[in-house]
RNA sequence: GCGGCCGUGGUCUAACCUGGUUUAGGACAAAGGCCUUCCAAGCCUUUAAUCCGGGUUCAAAUCCCGGCGGCCGCACCA
């Protein structure tokens, strides 16, 4: 058996999780969290919201799982979620028809209908790679649910939301005035989201419905510099370049977060800040630096629109290097797309100091042109030009050599539409759309890695060290012996912690080696024994997960000394003194 | 979707190849009791399983077919 194998079997037996529905045959994609694992999951949950929203100023929202058609048009999902798929009538292989085209020497640009890649396939002839066989009509799959919102006969279509993101970028003009116009403004979000994955596999790792936490921090392009980076600019990070991947070398730059930035491994103080966070992060979890890496995105599977893009990765036994979390620097793309699909103005105003002249482009469509290349259409082209900010579209012919209009149609400006024209004026501030870095974690896989890295053996036991302060139960309370008013005694120390808001459970049943070895395999941090000496002195024992070792302290000084612990300000031999009861 | 492997109490498994001695066995866990002065001790009792459907056969956990589900590989993972 191995690791994976050994904490399912343990995550059955023990409540952890487990596959969902499972008396009706269960699912792929689907699991379901018992009482240890729900409740360690919002303890990781909450322990991400304190170290990244609440130390940093930073803001939460909560949104809706179901938004109708019309955001994920904006966001770009209807496209670029959706999979072109074709089968061969004799194999029966399965392929992603722009891959099999692709594969044949053929050049199509992106975005092509299932119609039109069909056509490109009868006119080229190409065939099933593997068996040469004819290719089945396409037919698109996309991997968002789709739901019809109301009945059927009034009804739009939704679709529950992939990822957490697009309400960061939907609501931020409302959440950029509540918060009184500051930027930086990072605005998180953990919540369900839904995939229609073709072949989910790997447990928990890729699941059909899953929680994530999508962080978005938005800021002034003009201005990336973040005032905390002088408290991590010394960790070190391990950095895998893009270069390194393309090279073959694979070698890790171990690097402090002051190098990346000097050197350009990292391209924006923010995104390295909240990388060498999310490094910190994994390690209070349990995972050890050197089994985490960050790898930049190879620049064919980042989207488009990302300038830099880094997986944070960690070392799992079973599947090896796993993405855990990624940062995106996603530009204004979100934001502007939005701007353009709702027609809503969510750029921001910045004052300058004082007044000062600026050139600014403005854009004149070239009617005639338009006019020429796209006959009836020409009103909307220039009502949709209206709405593009000049510098993109400018941007966009010197770098691409055209410019995608925004919306369902996707028509395709060249540079001789539009005409520039610089004009000088005077400005108290500009006006700019925020760009944004988008750290995002899969919650599940955090999980799931903080298990097998918890997950040890000693002596045929199993011992979870879950740390202390995201363990699901703080506390065992047992009677060692069930007799002689022990118990009794027992339980008004069970009820004085519980009073205390300390997690904590009662268990005399069985042998109080039975109980340790229960408590070690859902990581509870300290036992508790009531004994003889307790009903003489009000003292007990203690036992420390980790190492096992005993103290001894007063019941009266438990609730206390316990949130200390919890919370990692005391360690566990300075919570009373040493015992050694339990030496056989 | 394809190919390979697989599906027995809560968990891990035996019996499957070679159908019948099985009332489906064991270990661990769990529940109750006895015992018990600090690491899965012991004793007694109890609960508890052949994924679903069809076929072959006097007889199916076992052989065959189909379905469902899982793991691994391929593909997919915006």
């Amino acid at each position: 058996m191995d690791l994976y194998d050994r904490i399912s079997e343990l995550s059955k037996r023990r409540g952890i999780f487990f596959p969902s529905f499972e008396i009706y045959g269960g699912l792929g994609g689907f699991y379901d969290y018992g009482p240890i694992g729900a409740t360690l999951k919002r303890n990781i949950e909450n322990k991400w919201m304190k170290i990244f929203v609440l130390k940093e100023g930073m803001v939460e929202i909560e949104s809706t799982m179901i938004l109708p058609s019309v955001v994920f048009e904006a966001s770009g999902h209807i496209a670029h979620f959706t999979d072109i798929l074709t089968k061969c009538t004799a194999c029966n292989e399965t392929y992603r028809t722009d891959h099999v085209i692709k594969e044949a020497g053929v050049e199509i640009r992106e975005g092509l209908k299932a119609e039109e890649l069909d056509k490109v396939i009868r006119k080229k002839d190409v065939q099933c790679p593997k068996c040469g066989g004819e290719l089945e009509k396409s037919s698109p799959f996309n991997l968002m649910f789709k739901v019809e919102i109301g009945p059927y006969w009034r009804s739009i279509t939704g679709y529950g939301r992939p990822e957490a993101a697009q309400a960061q970028f939907v609501d931020f003009k409302r959440v950029y005035s509540s918060e009184r116009e500051r930027l930086p403004l990072g605005i998180a979000q953990v919540g369900r989201c839904l995939r229609n994955e073709i072949a989910p596999r790997k447990g928990p790792i890729r699941l059909r419905e899953f929680t994530i936490i999508d962080y978005e921090i938005f800021f002034d392009p003009d201005d990336s510099s973040y005032s905390r980076i002088e408290l991590l600019e010394d960790q070190k990070l391990r950095i895998l370049t893009s270069k390194e991947q393309t090279s073959g070398t694979n070698r890790i730059k171990e690097v402090t977060v002051k190098e990346a930035l000097k050197k350009g491994l990292i391209g924006n103080e923010i995104q390295a800040y909240f990388l060498a966070l999310a490094v910190r992060f994994m390690k209070e979890l349990g995972v050890p630096p050197e089994k985490q890496r960050l790898r930049e995105q190879l620049p064919e599977e980042k989207a488009h629109y990302s300038k830099q893009t880094f997986d944070q990765e960690v070392w799992l036994e079973r599947w090896g290097w796993t993405e855990i979390s990624g940062s995106a620097y996603r530009t204004n793309y979100d934001v502007s797309r939005h701007m353009t699909y709702s027609g809503k103005d969510l750029r921001v105003f910045k004052a300058f100091d004082k007044p000062k002249k600026v050139r600014k482009i403005i854009q004149k469509p070239n009617r005639e042109l338009i006019q020429e290349d796209f006959g009836e259409e020409t009103k909307m082209i220039i009502k949709l030009l209206s709405k593009s900010d000049p510098q993109v579209v400018k941007q966009n012919f010197e770098e691409r050599g055209v410019y995608e209009l925004p919306g369902p149609t996707s028509l395709k400006l060249y540079p001789k539409h539009v005409d520039f024209e610089i004009i000088e004026t005077e400005a108290t501030g500009k006006y700019f759309i925020p760009h944004v870095i988008e750290p995002s974690f899969g919650v599940d896989r955090v999980f799931y890695s903080i298990l097998e890295y918890a997950y040890t053996e000693k002596g045929g036991r199993v011992i979870l060290r879950i740390p202390r302060d995201i363990a699901p139960i703080k506390a065992l309370v047992f009677p060692l012996v069930n007799k002689d008013g022990i118990p009794e005694l027992a339980e008004k120390v069970y009820n004085l912690i519980i009073e205390k808001d300390i997690v904590a459970r009662y268990d005399g049943s069985g042998s109080i080696g039975k109980r340790y070895a229960r408590a070690d395999e859902i990581g509870v941090p300290i036992c508790i024994t009531i004994d003889y000496d307790s009903l003489k002195d009000n003292t007990v024992t203690l036992r420390d997960l980790d190492t096992w070792s005993q103290i001894r302290m007063k019941i009266t000084d438990l609730p206390e000394k316990l949130h200390r612990y919890i919370k990692g300000k005391k360690e566990f031999n300075d919570l009373g003194t040493p015992y050694n009861k339990n030496s056989t």
